[in-house]
DNA sequence: TCTTGCATGTAACTCGTTACATGATTTG
DNA sequence: CAAATCATGTAACGAGTTACATGCAAGA
């Protein structure tokens, strides 16, 4: 149950159409979350019909228009229950331990290289994070909201270096051997 | 389409029954990839009948009767094909930096005590894996299937030490004010 | 016989993915 | 007006979750 609360948290932090929210969901949520225009929309219809959000009222609503959502105080309040909920940690969801794993079976096959592939493109992420930390967050009094932003961004670039690290080792020590 | 590879792979490693396999997932495979039992029977069902898996041969086949399978030649090209396979890394799927960030626009709450919580839960299993670390690969020659375990299970550590790392400066910026 | 644990399943629902369909607006 | 782009959706399916149903076997 956790897109509906994301797009919660995105429409207020600002008002916005299904197709700014899947470009918001490609950019920054989309660094630790992600979802396609068509989960976007069936959500935003479930979430309208339960009265957490509401569309803005516009000249002429009609398919192919634009249609833009804010939050109401009842989704508000559902966020709030949701951040205070206890909820216990998800085990990871990439299939790359699993192959290396059946690799150990079946064989190494031509693995290596697609080790070095996901080492490079997590690298390339890290310094995407860390070149939005310099950018963003250049020092100084912030917010909280800031403050808890740039934890969030922290989370990304401790999970990456976590990749990375594993990841350079791996192919360390299996392209040598 | 990860879970029937798993399945395939944990089958290799060694013939099961559902309720074995539904074990084995809750312990070793279970580190880096969950299934339920509903999940595991549906999917050996499914693997059955696609000619991938087959049961051993039992006296009384029936309803409540252990059920042993076993990978067929054609699973195993299946896996070798899966392990080659070019596959892009999946974002994360723990929705508690998404928490983070909703909290970061209704207000922190009661998520520091949360954030404390999963840290907890996170050295704890760090420490689970850095155990099975020393107990299981005390160094010395490794056929190549246990350097590729080892690896996997340093995979699990890396990973664990990024939340840990993170969490532990979370609590500390956030608990103090 | 009753309970407990082992073992295999069904059903219903939600969430995620892929492919496709359709209308509105802008610009060359 | 043609093409590109913006924008909203449908349909079908696969994967994950939760609740429940059924049967077998062993020991108190």
């Amino acid at each position: 149950m956790s897109l509906p609360h994301a797009i919660l948290t995105a429409l207020l932090e600002k008002p916005s159409s299904g197709l700014e929210l899947t470009r918001r969901f490609d950019r920054s949520i989309g660094y630790f979350w992600s979802a396609t225009h068509q989960q976007i929309y069936r959500e935003l219809g479930k979430l309208e019909e339960s009265g957490l959000i509401r569309a803005l009222p516009s000249e002429v609503p009609a398919r192919g228009r634009r249609k833009e959502y804010e939050v109401l105080p009842e989704g508000r309040r559902e966020l709030c229950r949701w951040v205070e909920r206890r909820e216990d940690p998800k085990v990871g969801r990439d299939p790359l331990p699993l192959r290396l794993r059946a690799a150990g079976v079946v064989g190494l096959r031509n693995l290596v290289p697609e080790l070095a592939r996901h080492r490079d493109l997590h690298l390339a992420r890290l310094r995407e994070y860390e070149e939005f930390e310099r950018r963003d967050f250049p020092g100084g009094a912030l917010t909280e909201q800031q403050r808890v932003q740039l934890l969030v961004l922290r989370g990304g670039i401790d999970m990456e270096r976590g990749w990375v690290s594993w990841l350079t080792r791996a192919v360390d020590e299996l392209g040598g051997g």
